[in-house]
DNA sequence: GTTGTTGCAAAAGGTTTGCATGTAT
DNA sequence: ATACATGCAAACCTTTTGCAACAAC
């Protein structure tokens, strides 16, 4: 289930973006958000296509790119591009930063985080004069349950 | 230029693949081979293409495509999806791993490497039982030149 | 009423594949 | 002589775009 206070808040960022750049609300993506959130995973655009289709039955794959995009553009979601040929997508709101490990077995996708890597980080593009807005760490391996079989 | 080493160690690297595979030998991967190791960039095929066309005029693009393909499979190239929609390509034979500092602005790709972060990624994924075989670590910001205009 | 949104179909762009020909063993 | 490699063109797959109909303001 989507916490109350999520949906609200991406609601609130979208509307925010939507009046700042003169564009309209609408019914199609007010649902979409609420499915995207919902899902908290790393949704391909076919599967959160899929998702919608129960919903509204008739929508487009472009309706979906369109809205991921506008999604990415209010900083509600962050496109991922892990080795594959297609983009996944991750709500970003309200969610801590975190890395990915990622099993190239099963493909299973853990999500972690390391404070002290992070500020080693802001370190190492300190370093190299270069001003970091973001960043996409991804370790592959095997897991677990991988592992042991 | 190429270093004699590396070439040469790359180019036994590819044919212990293709001996162990029942593959032949051909006039065009050994050209392929010392113009992507000539490069030492991050080269998309369509880059790497263009610098073939000058040493064989009518080579093509599936050629390339293969040719890279079994690079990483023999495990002289890797892979990588940086968010635009092309893979590029990176010579790793007897190449120390490095993370990518990437500016949004003028697309610049700084290579850098912090080993502090590497040994913690390995405790991190110790940390969740899992076993690290590779990394990808890429910091998206601004770099020296872009944040000062 | 004006302008943004949507579904559909077509286009675009990167990558892969089928096939006949060429080449290495 | 056999089987892999190559160039070409076509196919494929994900993503984008053009356009007419629709919906929000």
């Amino acid at each position: 289930m989507v916490e109350f206070n999520k949906l609200d808040k991406a609601s609130e960022l979208m509307k925010a973006y939507l009046v700042k750049n003169n564009l309209k609300t609408s019914h199609n993506r007010n649902i979409i958000l609420r499915i995207f959130l919902n899902s908290d995973e790393h949704l391909t655009s076919e599967e959160l296509y899929n998702l919608m289709k129960d919903k509204i039955p008739n929508i487009g794959m472009a309706t979906i790119y369109r809205t991921l995009k506008l999604f990415c553009d209010c900083g509600i979601a962050s496109e991922l591009n892990f080795s594959n040929g297609k983009s996944r997508y991750e709500p970003l709101f309200n969610i801590i930063h975190h890395d990915h490990l990622i099993c190239k077995n099963c493909n299973q996708v853990i999500e972690v985080r390391d404070k002290e890597i992070e500020r080693l980080q802001e370190v190492l593009s300190d370093k190299h004069d270069f001003l970091m807005e973001s960043h996409k760490l991804e370790i592959y391996g095997l897991c677990k349950e991988c592992r042991t079989n």
